[in-house]
DNA sequence: GCCAACGTTGGC
DNA sequence: GCCAACGTTGGC
C-alpha cells in the first residue's frame, strides 16, 4: 500500500465536503505530471488530504483510493471550467480517481510545520517551487506524518 | 528529434 | 499578480 498527498482548494472542494459525500471523483486534474502520478495509484492506497491556497495550507485528513483510471467526465462538458476541446471520447486525455473519506486529523498540520519536520528530499510538498497537486509520499515519511498528526477523528 | 513555448498549479 | 517547475506540444 502506497501513500500520496492530494491537494484541493477548500473553497473548491474541502475535507468537509468529502466527509459529507463519503466518496468523490477526484476530477479536474489538468497537469500531466499529476495525472501520471494518479495513474500509478492502486486501490487501497492512502492519501493525505491537503488544503491548498488556504490560510494556512496544510494536511487536514486521510483518504483511501477506491478506483483509478476512470474517465474524467468534466473534459467533455463545454460548461465546465475543465472542458478540454482537444480531448475526445475515443481518446480521452484526462482521467481521475475515486477517493473515500477516512477521517479528519485533530488539527491541521501546516506547510510551515511540515517544513520544520521534513527536508525537501523527504517530502516533496515542502520543496520550494513545487506546485504539483498530487505527490507520492514515501512509507517512511508517511509513518512520521501519521505520528505527527495523531489518530483520526 | 531538438527545443522554445505553453499550460497548469499554488505559495507568496 | 509574479514566478517556479516541468510534462507536453508543435514548429522546423
Amino acid at each position: 500500500m502506497a501513500y500520496w498527498l492530494m491537494k484541493s482548494e477548500p473553497e473548491a472542494y474541502s475535507i468537509d465536503d468529502l466527509k459529507r459525500e463519503g466518496t468523490t471523483l477526484w476530477d479536474g486534474i489538468r497537469n500531466y505530471q499529476a495525472r501520471n502520478f494518479m495513474r500509478t495509484m492502486a486501490a487501497g492506497d492512502r492519501a493525505f488530504f491537503y488544503h491548498s491556497n488556504a490560510a494556512p495550507p496544510g494536511i487536514v485528513g486521510l483518504m483511501e483510493v477506491c478506483e483509478i483510471k476512470l474517465v474524467d467526465p468534466s473534459q467533455f462538458d463545454p460548461e465546465s471550467h475543465y472542458f478540454d476541446p482537444a480531448s475526445s471520447t475515443e481518446k480521452p486525455r484526462w482521467d481521475c480517481a475515486r477517493l473515500r473519506y477516512l477521517g479528519h486529523f485533530a488539527a491541521l498540520l501546516s506547510l510551515d510545520a511540515l517544513r520544520q519536520q521534513f527536508s525537501e528530499d523527504e517530502l516533496a510538498v515542502v520543496r520550494r517551487g513545487n506546485r504539483l497537486s498530487i505527490l507520492p509520499v514515501s512509507d517512511a515519511s508517511a509513518a512520521r506524518l501519521l505520528e505527527l498528526l495523531g489518530p483520526l477523528v
